[in-house]
DNA sequence: ACCTTACATTAAGCCTGCCTTACTAACCCG
DNA sequence: CGGGTTAGTAAGGCAGGCTTAATGTAAGGT
Protein backbone atom coordinates (compact mmCIF):
# COMPACT_ATOMS: atom_id res chain seq x y z
CA UNK A 1 0.00 0.00 0.00
CA UNK A 2 0.66 3.84 0.24
CA UNK A 3 3.92 4.17 1.97
CA UNK A 4 3.42 6.70 5.28
CA UNK A 5 5.02 9.98 3.76
CA UNK A 6 1.83 11.65 4.67
CA UNK A 7 1.84 15.08 6.41
CA UNK A 8 0.59 16.48 9.70
CA UNK A 9 -1.52 14.21 10.82
CA UNK A 10 -1.37 11.81 13.75
CA UNK A 11 -1.17 8.00 12.98
CA UNK A 12 -4.78 7.21 14.16
CA UNK A 13 -6.13 10.24 12.66
CA UNK A 14 -5.24 9.62 9.33
CA UNK A 15 -6.56 5.76 9.68
CA UNK A 16 -10.19 7.24 11.86
CA UNK A 17 -11.07 10.37 9.24
CA UNK A 18 -10.06 7.53 6.33
CA UNK A 19 -12.06 4.97 7.82
CA UNK A 20 -15.08 7.03 8.37
CA UNK A 21 -14.74 8.16 4.54
CA UNK A 22 -14.37 5.04 3.75
CA UNK A 23 -17.43 3.83 5.90
CA UNK A 24 -19.63 6.77 4.15
CA UNK A 25 -19.04 5.32 0.92
CA UNK A 26 -20.26 1.65 1.39
CA UNK A 27 -17.02 0.00 2.92
CA UNK A 28 -17.82 -2.13 5.54
CA UNK A 29 -15.88 -1.32 9.12
CA UNK A 30 -15.83 -3.48 11.88
CA UNK A 31 -16.78 -2.29 15.41
CA UNK A 32 -16.28 1.24 13.99
CA UNK A 33 -13.19 2.14 12.74
CA UNK A 34 -10.73 -0.57 14.34
CA UNK A 35 -10.77 -3.93 13.00
CA UNK A 36 -12.50 -7.28 14.09
CA UNK A 37 -11.42 -8.59 17.43
CA UNK A 38 -11.87 -5.77 19.01
CA UNK A 39 -15.54 -4.54 20.85
CA UNK A 40 -14.65 -0.78 19.71
CA UNK A 41 -17.69 1.76 18.77
CA UNK A 42 -17.33 3.94 16.36
CA UNK A 43 -17.52 6.75 19.29
CA UNK A 44 -13.97 5.63 20.72
CA UNK A 45 -12.47 6.14 17.75
CA UNK A 46 -12.42 9.50 19.00
CA UNK A 47 -10.02 8.92 21.55
CA UNK A 48 -7.61 6.75 19.37
CA UNK A 49 -7.58 9.66 16.77
CA UNK A 50 -6.24 11.63 19.24
CA UNK A 51 -4.41 10.34 22.11
CA UNK A 52 -0.82 11.39 22.06
CA UNK A 53 1.97 8.85 23.13
CA UNK A 54 2.94 10.75 25.98
CA UNK A 55 -0.82 10.56 26.96
CA UNK A 56 -3.27 13.20 26.39
CA UNK A 57 -5.61 14.86 29.04
CA UNK A 58 -9.06 14.46 28.72
CA UNK A 59 -10.39 17.96 27.83
CA UNK A 60 -7.58 17.88 25.68
CA UNK A 61 -9.50 14.99 23.92
CA UNK A 62 -12.81 16.39 24.27
CA UNK A 63 -11.88 19.39 22.71
CA UNK A 64 -10.15 18.06 19.81
CA UNK A 65 -13.67 15.41 19.31
CA UNK A 66 -15.68 18.60 19.32
CA UNK A 67 -17.86 16.84 22.15
CA UNK A 68 -18.03 18.20 25.67
CA UNK A 69 -15.73 16.91 28.42
CA UNK A 70 -18.67 15.16 30.11
CA UNK A 71 -18.90 13.09 27.36
CA UNK A 72 -15.52 12.44 26.51
CA UNK A 73 -15.35 10.83 30.30
CA UNK A 74 -17.82 8.15 29.26
CA UNK A 75 -15.84 7.13 26.23
CA UNK A 76 -12.76 6.89 28.24
CA UNK A 77 -14.56 5.49 31.29
CA UNK A 78 -15.38 2.36 28.67
CA UNK A 79 -11.97 2.79 26.88
CA UNK A 80 -10.56 2.20 30.08
CA UNK A 81 -12.99 -0.80 31.16
CA UNK A 82 -11.79 -2.78 28.39
CA UNK A 83 -8.27 -1.85 29.18
CA UNK A 84 -7.79 0.04 26.47
CA UNK A 85 -6.24 3.18 27.85
CA UNK A 86 -5.20 3.99 31.87
CA UNK A 87 -5.80 6.89 33.82
CA UNK A 88 -2.60 8.20 35.49
CA UNK A 89 -2.44 11.15 37.48
CA UNK A 90 -0.35 13.68 35.47
CA UNK A 91 2.54 14.81 37.43
CA UNK A 92 2.72 18.54 36.12
CA UNK A 93 -1.22 19.18 37.14
CA UNK A 94 -2.49 17.28 40.32
CA UNK A 95 -6.49 18.02 38.97
CA UNK A 96 -5.64 16.29 35.52
CA UNK A 97 -5.36 12.70 34.63
CA UNK A 98 -3.22 11.77 31.61
CA UNK A 99 -5.03 9.16 29.79
CA UNK A 100 -2.75 7.00 27.81
CA UNK A 101 -2.87 3.84 25.63
CA UNK A 102 -2.48 0.38 27.03
CA UNK A 103 -0.22 -1.94 24.77
CA UNK A 104 -3.96 -3.65 24.25
CA UNK A 105 -4.65 -0.15 22.78
CA UNK A 106 -1.71 0.28 20.99
CA UNK A 107 -2.83 -2.98 19.35
CA UNK A 108 -6.43 -1.91 18.32
CA UNK A 109 -5.01 1.42 16.25
CA UNK A 110 -2.63 -1.66 14.14
CA UNK A 111 -5.82 -3.63 14.10
CA UNK A 112 -7.60 -0.19 12.26
CA UNK A 113 -4.20 0.41 10.43
CA UNK A 114 -5.06 -3.09 8.24
CA UNK A 115 -8.61 -2.75 8.40
CA UNK A 116 -7.94 0.46 5.99
CA UNK A 117 -5.55 -1.35 4.25
CA UNK A 118 -8.03 -4.00 3.40
CA UNK A 119 -10.30 -1.24 2.11
CA UNK A 120 -8.25 0.17 -0.13
CA UNK A 121 -7.75 -2.97 -1.67
CA UNK A 122 -11.50 -2.91 -2.43
CA UNK A 123 -10.82 0.31 -3.47
CA UNK A 124 -8.30 -0.26 -5.93
CA UNK A 125 -10.25 -2.66 -7.98
CA UNK A 126 -12.46 -0.06 -8.42
CA UNK A 127 -10.23 3.27 -9.41
CA UNK A 128 -6.86 1.17 -10.05
CA UNK A 129 -3.86 1.63 -8.39
CA UNK A 130 -2.83 5.10 -9.02
CA UNK A 131 -7.14 6.62 -8.42
CA UNK A 132 -6.87 4.71 -5.21
CA UNK A 133 -3.87 6.51 -4.28
CA UNK A 134 -5.00 9.55 -5.53
CA UNK A 135 -8.17 9.12 -4.11
CA UNK A 136 -5.91 8.98 -0.46
CA UNK A 137 -4.10 11.32 -1.04
CA UNK A 138 -6.39 14.07 -1.67
CA UNK A 139 -8.49 13.22 1.55
CA UNK A 140 -5.51 13.24 3.22
CA UNK A 141 -4.96 17.08 1.70
CA UNK A 142 -8.43 18.19 2.59
CA UNK A 143 -7.78 17.29 5.89
CA UNK A 144 -4.89 18.77 6.86
CA UNK A 145 -5.76 21.80 4.73
CA UNK A 146 -6.33 24.99 6.73
CA UNK A 147 -10.04 26.22 7.20
CA UNK A 148 -11.74 28.47 4.53
CA UNK A 149 -14.50 30.28 5.39
CA UNK A 150 -16.82 27.29 5.33
CA UNK A 151 -14.69 25.47 7.78
CA UNK B 1 -19.83 23.59 -11.50
CA UNK B 2 -19.11 20.24 -13.09
CA UNK B 3 -21.95 18.96 -15.48
CA UNK B 4 -24.44 16.26 -14.75
CA UNK B 5 -23.35 13.60 -17.25
CA UNK B 6 -22.53 11.66 -14.29
CA UNK B 7 -23.94 7.82 -14.01
CA UNK B 8 -26.86 5.92 -12.10
CA UNK B 9 -27.44 7.81 -8.80
CA UNK B 10 -30.38 9.82 -8.48
CA UNK B 11 -29.97 13.80 -8.17
CA UNK B 12 -30.38 13.66 -4.64
CA UNK B 13 -28.77 10.66 -4.10
CA UNK B 14 -25.15 12.05 -5.30
CA UNK B 15 -25.99 15.47 -3.20
CA UNK B 16 -26.64 13.62 0.03
CA UNK B 17 -23.72 11.38 -0.44
CA UNK B 18 -21.86 14.24 -1.53
CA UNK B 19 -22.71 16.01 0.89
CA UNK B 20 -22.23 13.68 3.65
CA UNK B 21 -18.75 13.41 2.15
CA UNK B 22 -17.94 17.22 2.34
CA UNK B 23 -19.01 17.24 6.05
CA UNK B 24 -17.21 14.44 7.17
CA UNK B 25 -14.35 16.29 5.80
CA UNK B 26 -14.92 19.52 7.42
CA UNK B 27 -17.01 21.66 5.31
CA UNK B 28 -19.81 22.75 7.26
CA UNK B 29 -23.40 21.58 5.76
CA UNK B 30 -26.07 23.49 7.23
CA UNK B 31 -28.83 21.97 8.46
CA UNK B 32 -28.17 18.48 7.32
CA UNK B 33 -27.81 17.99 3.96
CA UNK B 34 -29.85 20.48 2.20
CA UNK B 35 -29.08 24.43 2.43
CA UNK B 36 -30.05 27.00 4.85
CA UNK B 37 -33.69 28.53 4.55
CA UNK B 38 -34.99 24.67 5.37
CA UNK B 39 -36.17 23.29 8.56
CA UNK B 40 -34.65 20.13 7.47
CA UNK B 41 -33.18 17.46 9.96
CA UNK B 42 -30.33 15.15 8.72
CA UNK B 43 -32.45 12.69 8.94
CA UNK B 44 -34.99 13.95 6.31
CA UNK B 45 -32.15 13.70 3.56
CA UNK B 46 -33.04 10.19 3.96
CA UNK B 47 -35.75 10.77 2.14
CA UNK B 48 -34.71 13.30 -0.62
CA UNK B 49 -32.02 10.90 -1.21
CA UNK B 50 -33.80 8.44 -2.93
CA UNK B 51 -37.58 9.26 -3.60
CA UNK B 52 -38.69 8.79 -7.42
CA UNK B 53 -40.13 11.31 -9.00
CA UNK B 54 -43.00 8.89 -9.67
CA UNK B 55 -43.33 8.89 -5.30
CA UNK B 56 -41.78 5.89 -3.75
CA UNK B 57 -43.40 3.88 -1.04
CA UNK B 58 -42.33 4.09 2.44
CA UNK B 59 -40.98 0.75 2.72
CA UNK B 60 -38.85 1.19 -0.38
CA UNK B 61 -37.61 4.20 0.87
CA UNK B 62 -36.54 2.97 4.49
CA UNK B 63 -35.00 -0.27 3.05
CA UNK B 64 -33.03 2.17 0.75
CA UNK B 65 -32.27 4.26 3.93
CA UNK B 66 -31.76 0.79 6.04
CA UNK B 67 -33.66 1.77 8.42
CA UNK B 68 -36.96 -0.04 9.54
CA UNK B 69 -40.35 1.08 8.43
CA UNK B 70 -41.14 2.20 11.64
CA UNK B 71 -38.41 4.72 11.92
CA UNK B 72 -39.57 5.82 8.68
CA UNK B 73 -43.01 6.30 9.20
CA UNK B 74 -41.52 9.20 11.95
CA UNK B 75 -39.33 10.92 9.70
CA UNK B 76 -42.56 11.13 6.37
CA UNK B 77 -45.06 12.20 8.94
CA UNK B 78 -42.34 15.15 10.09
CA UNK B 79 -41.75 16.16 6.39
CA UNK B 80 -45.29 15.74 5.48
CA UNK B 81 -46.03 18.17 8.11
CA UNK B 82 -43.59 20.52 7.08
CA UNK B 83 -45.09 20.31 3.45
CA UNK B 84 -42.31 18.55 1.48
CA UNK B 85 -43.98 15.56 0.48
CA UNK B 86 -46.99 14.16 0.17
CA UNK B 87 -48.95 10.79 0.92
CA UNK B 88 -51.41 9.39 -2.01
CA UNK B 89 -52.95 5.80 -2.13
CA UNK B 90 -50.92 4.32 -4.64
CA UNK B 91 -52.89 3.28 -7.46
CA UNK B 92 -51.74 0.23 -8.21
CA UNK B 93 -51.52 -1.79 -4.31
CA UNK B 94 -54.28 0.26 -2.12
CA UNK B 95 -52.57 -1.28 0.69
CA UNK B 96 -49.40 0.86 0.01
CA UNK B 97 -49.13 5.30 -0.25
CA UNK B 98 -46.92 6.70 -2.42
CA UNK B 99 -45.04 9.38 -0.78
CA UNK B 100 -43.79 12.62 -3.61
CA UNK B 101 -42.15 15.55 -3.05
CA UNK B 102 -44.38 18.52 -3.24
CA UNK B 103 -42.81 21.89 -5.04
CA UNK B 104 -41.45 23.01 -1.59
CA UNK B 105 -39.73 19.47 -1.45
CA UNK B 106 -38.42 20.34 -4.66
CA UNK B 107 -37.00 23.42 -3.81
CA UNK B 108 -35.40 21.90 -0.78
CA UNK B 109 -33.37 19.43 -3.28
CA UNK B 110 -32.63 22.53 -5.38
CA UNK B 111 -31.13 24.32 -1.97
CA UNK B 112 -29.22 21.27 -1.26
CA UNK B 113 -27.60 21.29 -4.54
CA UNK B 114 -26.03 24.60 -4.38
CA UNK B 115 -24.80 23.72 -0.98
CA UNK B 116 -22.66 21.52 -2.36
CA UNK B 117 -22.08 23.28 -5.17
CA UNK B 118 -20.52 25.95 -2.50
CA UNK B 119 -18.68 23.67 -0.58
CA UNK B 120 -17.31 22.19 -4.06
CA UNK B 121 -15.65 26.12 -4.51
CA UNK B 122 -13.93 25.67 -1.32
CA UNK B 123 -12.83 22.20 -2.22
CA UNK B 124 -11.63 23.85 -5.80
CA UNK B 125 -9.19 25.97 -3.41
CA UNK B 126 -7.51 22.91 -1.95
CA UNK B 127 -7.30 20.95 -4.54
CA UNK B 128 -7.53 22.97 -7.64
CA UNK B 129 -10.14 23.10 -10.02
CA UNK B 130 -8.58 19.64 -12.06
CA UNK B 131 -8.69 18.02 -8.64
CA UNK B 132 -11.71 18.99 -7.28
CA UNK B 133 -13.22 17.59 -10.23
CA UNK B 134 -11.24 14.06 -10.10
CA UNK B 135 -12.63 13.61 -6.18
CA UNK B 136 -16.19 14.45 -7.32
CA UNK B 137 -15.17 11.68 -10.47
CA UNK B 138 -13.44 9.20 -8.01
CA UNK B 139 -16.52 9.59 -4.79
CA UNK B 140 -19.12 8.89 -7.46
CA UNK B 141 -17.73 6.66 -9.39
CA UNK B 142 -17.19 4.36 -5.78
CA UNK B 143 -20.37 4.82 -4.76
CA UNK B 144 -22.24 3.68 -7.93
CA UNK B 145 -19.47 0.62 -8.01
CA UNK B 146 -21.34 -2.73 -7.95
CA UNK B 147 -20.29 -4.01 -4.16
CA UNK B 148 -16.92 -5.81 -3.56
CA UNK B 149 -16.84 -8.73 -0.91
CA UNK B 150 -16.48 -5.92 1.49
CA UNK B 151 -19.57 -3.37 0.47
C1' DA C 1 -63.43 -18.80 -0.18
C1' DC C 2 -59.56 -19.32 2.90
C1' DC C 3 -55.22 -18.65 4.51
C1' DT C 4 -51.00 -16.39 4.23
C1' DT C 5 -48.35 -12.61 3.36
C1' DA C 6 -47.41 -7.62 2.58
C1' DC C 7 -48.10 -2.41 3.47
C1' DA C 8 -48.72 1.21 6.53
C1' DT C 9 -49.15 2.57 10.93
C1' DT C 10 -49.29 3.08 16.17
C1' DA C 11 -47.35 2.33 20.60
C1' DA C 12 -44.19 1.07 24.30
C1' DG C 13 -39.79 0.57 25.89
C1' DC C 14 -34.81 0.59 25.16
C1' DC C 15 -29.98 2.02 23.87
C1' DT C 16 -26.56 5.30 22.30
C1' DG C 17 -24.45 9.61 21.70
C1' DC C 18 -24.47 13.69 22.98
C1' DC C 19 -26.12 17.67 25.70
C1' DT C 20 -26.89 20.89 30.00
C1' DT C 21 -26.60 21.86 34.80
C1' DA C 22 -24.18 21.45 38.88
C1' DC C 23 -20.36 20.26 41.94
C1' DT C 24 -15.49 19.52 43.95
C1' DA C 25 -10.59 19.84 43.95
C1' DA C 26 -6.69 22.04 42.36
C1' DC C 27 -4.37 25.82 40.17
C1' DC C 28 -2.97 30.65 39.40
C1' DC C 29 -2.88 35.53 39.74
C1' DG C 30 -2.92 39.85 42.20
C1' DC D 1 -4.80 34.78 51.15
C1' DG D 2 -8.97 35.19 48.23
C1' DG D 3 -11.40 34.90 43.92
C1' DG D 4 -11.68 33.45 39.51
C1' DT D 5 -10.57 29.67 36.35
C1' DT D 6 -9.70 24.87 34.93
C1' DA D 7 -9.82 19.49 35.24
C1' DG D 8 -12.64 15.96 36.06
C1' DT D 9 -16.94 14.11 37.28
C1' DA D 10 -22.07 13.04 38.37
C1' DA D 11 -26.88 13.28 37.15
C1' DG D 12 -30.47 13.94 34.25
C1' DG D 13 -32.42 14.94 29.65
C1' DC D 14 -33.29 14.69 24.71
C1' DA D 15 -33.14 12.85 19.91
C1' DG D 16 -32.60 9.26 16.67
C1' DG D 17 -33.05 5.01 15.88
C1' DC D 18 -34.00 0.18 17.40
C1' DT D 19 -37.07 -3.94 18.89
C1' DT D 20 -41.39 -6.04 19.80
C1' DA D 21 -46.10 -6.22 19.28
C1' DA D 22 -50.54 -5.22 17.50
C1' DT D 23 -53.99 -3.40 14.14
C1' DG D 24 -56.53 -2.67 9.71
C1' DT D 25 -56.56 -3.37 5.16
C1' DA D 26 -55.44 -5.37 0.79
C1' DA D 27 -53.26 -8.78 -2.25
C1' DG D 28 -52.46 -13.37 -3.85
C1' DG D 29 -51.99 -18.31 -4.06
C1' DT D 30 -54.47 -22.74 -3.94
Amino acid sequence: MTENQEPELARFNTIAMLGQAYSLLGFQIVEGVVGAGHPIKPSHSAVFAQIKPEGSRLTELAAGANITPQSMVEIVDELEALGYVTRRPDPKDRRAKLITLTVRGQAAVAAGESTITGIEEDIVEILGTEGAAQLRAMLIKILSAPPTRDR
